[in-house]
DNA sequence: TTACCGTGAATGAGCGTTCACTTTGACTGT
DNA sequence: ACAGTCAAAGTGAACGCTCATTCACGGTAA
């Protein structure tokens, strides 16, 4: 039948997504009309709604981007040998050093679609559950690390996880938001603080216990 | 002449700004209308524009507000014993033992500004300065506690600032968005993460007690 | 050939903002 | 004390604009 192959179908549906990605990173979600995206991906305005039923189902599949670009890499973090090799690798993708530009507009998509969480559930349910999944990896991660003996027993796996999950998010806010893209040095100084302890002594730990 | 005394239209003034505040954390900048806002505060749609030049002059002032909430106590650290301490201290405004409403609202409100930051100049500008404040007061806190012996020299107080500051943020994203209120248990976790070492291997110099 | 695809002007809803008008309350003169 | 005064404050319907979405039509590829 006449229509158009699959594959291009499919190259389609990804150079508006592709033109999304631009124009909500460089404009943002609400900036950004339904016909900017289709100027951007060189189409008509009436054309991206034969591939998305709105602007809503474009949000959300590039909400569907950035989860992927932030969990998937955490799946397999088999051998991680260290809290802090752990966020090395939790980093990893956010460092930028491959796809410069994709990376970096997912990235200021991601710190938008935390805003979009807050009111509209579906999105939350997606993204909690790609943090929870995140986290159970960490966890597995650390307790592999406990057995191995590179990571200490008395770390909590499932709240370190969650320390480690904060450190991700905070650090994409800070190479966004304020231009701080030096992951490798936020690294190495992590490393310093849970490898020589920060701590030297117990005086001021009222909160141990 | 005939206006209303300072301190009234202060009061009012307040009002529609609490009265933002409950909006915008309930639906988000861009779903409130000015409308709305003016219905929560229970005056006319008009009155708002007594007092604020628009919807944009009101978010600033939410921003400001969201600003003073974090970065303001971070100003009188004195005497923060140790790494711990001082995220502990970073997110007591935080925990909401106090104002729990106005703090949660806050919070909220907090999440959705990241968003405008990327879009907004003199936003991120303000946000930038007080970021870099608040990361120059936990530095300073820092450094005295080097002085004292309870934070470990190789310690480099400008890029722990960084990395607590990071764990601040983490900290608000997972409170507003996966509900994870838990604000102690985080605390206590990174207190054993940074006190107890969570790395027992490659070359860690041994600085502990 | 023909069934789908792309087009872009049209549509209608919603929003921020304004303004002609009414109400209010601080000041004034007694 | 007090009533009158009048400029500011409050009102809410209306305006103009933007934007998401639609649709009737010409184009195109299987």
């Amino acid at each position: 039948m006449p229509r158009i192959t699959q594959e291009r179908r499919d190259a389609n549906r990804a150079a508006i997504v592709a033109a999304a990605r631009r124009c909500f990173s460089r404009q943002g979600f609400h900036q950004t009309s339904m016909p900017d995206i289709a100027r951007e991906a060189g189409v008509s305005a009436g054309a991206s709604y034969r591939y998305f039923a709105g602007k809503e189902d474009i949000i959300l599949e590039i909400a569907g981007e950035t989860f992927a670009m932030m969990f998937a890499p955490l799946h397999q973090v088999a051998g991680a040998a260290s809290v802090a090799d752990l966020l090395a690798a939790t980093a990893d993708p956010i460092s930028g050093e491959r796809d410069r530009d994709a990376v970096g507009e997912l990235l200021r998509c991601t710190v938008q679609i935390w805003g979009e969480l807050l009111t509209n559930e579906s999105m939350r349910e997606r993204a909690a559950a790609g943090f929870e999944q995140a986290r159970a990896d960490l966890a597995d991660a650390l307790r592999r690390g406990q057995s191995a003996g590179t990571v200490a027993a008395e770390v909590d796996p499932d709240q370190a996880a969650r320390v480690l999950m904060a450190l991700l998010h905070g650090l994409i806010l800070q190479r966004v938001a304020f231009g701080l893209d030096d992951t490798a040095a936020f690294a190495r100084e992590l490393q310093v603080l849970v490898s020589q302890a920060g701590v030297l002594t117990p005086g001021g730990s009222e909160l141990k216990d």
